[in-house]
DNA sequence: ATGAAAGCGCTAACAT
DNA sequence: ATGTTAGCGCTTTCAT
């Protein structure tokens, strides 16, 4: 091989220093600036990084400082636009910061999730955030996590291990849609009826427990947070004869499978059956008819992560749980008005 | 500091070389296989592993092997639904050998994007993926990253660079829409309209472009990939004073976009628009009315990726561009029948 | 079959 | 202000 022109490049602070006649010391300093040293020299190396085309390799950088500039971010399920949106958001206060923010996709498995996290910590990504599959199971991953990284839980709460979590008030939230159905619904009417999401997450489960302490007596149809669940729990209910309700769920992504199967089967939202979701995500408001839901401050919860991210590798206070206060949006299939 | 109880762990291949009474070699080999060992050494190694809870750091790893078993791919919008759609089966095809996929948002930007590349070369990724974000100006990040790894533009091509490509054949699903509109559409009543997503994208420009070759006269209404883009260009048609038409659209978001708009304007779809979205992402059956749309082989075209991968590390063929076959998916927005 | 030692690319002491 | 050198954690020759 002659001088690497193509392929894996190769070329090395070596190289620069060599093409510079300059120490490799030299040539890190012009890079970093992390010394000072004399304008000429410094404009010399970096003519060199250009003419070779040098970029650091991050690998020999990471391995000496022990720090990578990355933060790793693990979400359940891509396709989930609700994780979608947070990881947006996350991404992107970091982005500004200079910290390149890895994402891993668990595909809801706590296989894969455990590779995850076993891959980021090897990495040596400098903290992680994870929104954990599942409430108790995803605690081996969880725990190994934050052993060994700066950890914190987003949206989703694993039961029994104390580390720092950022999050949606859920009871908070379902306190409001239940003040809405008081206010607007005729309950003789339409019959609250609630459909969750299963008891595997936090999140899944306090909303669903906050509904049942409202309304105890109320039927419960209990699945996944899927699409798919929230057009098989609209069968349900048709199934067993119900023509009227207010369907009350504990995510957008079954209101959106509810009022989906709801409408083909020729009934109305809000007319015979009000629907009611919980995220806001962005699809919510381009639904037939518009959904009334739960919105979550995502930009706030980013920027929450982020200042503990900081706080945390300077000082060494332990972060207690951050809930954030949701606000209800109120669209078409439960409107601000009686009938 | 005692013993390394808690916090980033620390603990390495010469503590359980030590520990358990061999040199870090052994320990190096006990773990990889890649020398034949006694297997009473092995089994002392492996305990001492986990008696220290050893994780090996990969970053040290990929300095000495110049690998790092892991893949990057850049994605310009993670809420849209049909980059999720794609980095999930991408994400699941490379998993299951072995492979992580670490994933970074552009956040639709062309320095983010930039940035991106720059970070995973310089992670060392074994390949690259990237969506682009723009067909011209992605060019420079395209370049930048195939002149120093293995890498594969998913689903946009970038104009002039000669570098392997899979996507999907848009000229072939624009020619199943027409074949559609043709066979079932009483282009007197609902005249074709047009709604793209800009000319900055080649699947964007490609299908554009087969739309007006098949119909020149058509109304066009050019703007972005998003569900707003979606909205206003209902706005604009309604605002023309156009009652009725068929709207073939270059992406499902921006079908949604319309069918919202449209019906709250109190217009019928498909009784007064027709509407066809691009892509097929998972919301697209769940909208109201359901949207018949082009379907993409996503799971395929991730397996195209992977064997591209595994066969370009071995030989050193080019690879050409790989187009795959799109389906016509009929649903409510334009249905199978006249009227 | 096992150990000793070199070295991947980089930064940070430590010299000068 | 600049150069020399040690060493981050690991794999892989090269010895034995």
């Amino acid at each position: 091989m002659t001088s690497g022109t193509v392929g894996t490049s190769g070329v090395t602070i070596r190289n620069v220093a060599a093409h510079a006649g300059v120490s490799i010391a030299t040539v890190s300093r012009a890079l970093s600036g992390s010394r000072p040293m004399s304008h000429q020299l410094r404009e010399k190396v970096l003519a060199s990084v250009v003419v070779l085309g040098y970029h650091p390799n991050l690998v020999g950088r990471a391995l000496r400082k022990k720090k990578t500039s990355s933060l790793g971010l693990i979400i359940p399920d891509l396709e989930n636009p609700f994780f979608s949106a947070l990881a947006q958001q996350v991404s992107r206060r970091f982005s500004e910061s200079g910290t390149d923010v890895l994402i891993i996709s668990a595909d809801n498995t706590l296989e894969l999730e455990l590779r995850a996290v076993r891959s980021f910590l090897g990495r040596q990504v400098d903290g992680l955030v994870m929104i954990p599959c599942d409430e108790t199971n995803s605690g081996e991953a969880v725990q190994l996590a934050s052993a060994r990284v700066l950890t914190i839980q987003l949206d989703r709460l694993v039961h029994g291990v104390d580390l720092p979590f950022v999050g949606c008030d859920n009871t908070a939230g379902i306190d409001l849609v239940m003040h809405h159905i008081e206010t607007f619904v005729d309950e003789s009417n339409q019959p609250v009826i609630i459909v969750g999401g299963g008891g595997s997450t936090s999140s899944g489960r306090e909303r669903l427990q906050e509904f049942t302490r409202h309304r105890p007596n109320s039927l419960v149809f209990d699945g996944q947070f899927s699409f798919e669940w929230g057009k098989q729990a609209a069968g349900q209910i048709l199934a067993q004869g119900i023509k009227r309700g207010t369907i009350v769920s504990t995510a957008d992504v079954i209101a959106l499978g509810l009022t989906s199967a709801l409408i083909s089967a020729g009934k109305s939202v809000p007319g015979d059956f009000r629907v009611v979701g919980f995220d806001d995500v962005g699809v919510a408001y381009l639904a037939h008819p518009t959904l009334t839901t739960v919105s979550q401050p995502l930009s706030d919860m980013a920027d929450s992560i982020f200042s503990f991210m900081i706080a945390h590798s300077q000082s060494d206070q332990v972060q207690p749980r951050k809930l954030f206060s949701p606000e209800l949006v109120v669209r078409e299939s439960s409107p601000a008005s009686l009938k």
